[in-house]
DNA sequence: GTTCGTGCAAATCTTTTGCAGTTTC
DNA sequence: GAAACTGCAAAAGATTTGCACGAAC
């Protein structure tokens, strides 16, 4: 829990028991969840605490790099904890997204000279293994 | 427009007008507009077009892979009728989007034998050349 | 003539905004 | 105490749904 206040202090962020508690569930849950997913989840524990301040938080946790943005899915944003180079993958079926670790070389070095490339998102849709049997 | 309704008809879809539209615009578009842009441009020329005309109209053609979404930016979906594999960057400065046409043979090896990938969608986000003076 | 598509209105869902009160530092 | 944060209510924006009418085949 110490890990996170150090994080929220090193980036000039207040240190609030929302935040804290945002990215502790951010953290261990590996879903990579919506921001309603992560109300849900923690409005048992507080039942006061508001939509806003969700959306709040995760806008400065992004902002601050210490959260990444998914848009892989249809209409829900998704957000991860993880935020060392990593792809994506979600499956039609059980509409689980999965973490894919493997990274080109290409891609970036293909670009140099282009554009500035800040982020990359590799989102690969299908069907995942669990769900071909 | 023949090849218009040559493309629906191969599919099993009545060929309507608004769907000729439809294509014929994002066809000739580059920008990968939103169901909105699509819609406000085809407004002008019929009056009486419904934006629900426009979703049933998108759902059906992505449905039979004519043509392809992206998810790259908030909360908006875009379409694309180039459903040849290629990846797209967004400028965070002017928030175009730019075709990208680099492949990497890397990740769809890595991948083979684990989940059965349909799509692989290639999403970089940073500071276009222009923006970048 | 049957099936499929269109367009309207209303509903739903996600995210944003304004603001008053509270907490953090 | 000043600046930042929270939470409520309302607004805004995107997409979906139910349904009656009309067009395509």
């Amino acid at each position: 829990m110490d890990e996170f206040v150090q994080l929220l202090k090193k980036h000039d962020l207040k240190v609030t028991p929302q935040r804290l508690e945002i990215l502790k569930y951010l953290a261990k849950i590996k879903t990579h969840p919506t921001a309603n997913m992560i109300y849900s989840a923690l409005k048992k524990r507080n039942p006061s605490l508001s939509k806003t301040t969700i959306y709040n938080s995760l806008d400065k946790l992004y902002q601050h790099k210490i959260i990444h943005l998914l848009t892989i899915s249809t209409s829900e944003m998704r957000y991860d904890f993880n935020v060392k180079p990593h792809h994506h993958f979600l499956c039609r079926i059980c509409g689980t997204i999965i973490d894919i670790d493997v990274d080109c070389p290409y891609l970036e070095k293909m670009l140099k000279g282009q554009h500035k490339i800040e982020e990359v998102h590799g989102y690969f849709k299908g069907v995942c293994k669990d769900c071909l049997i």
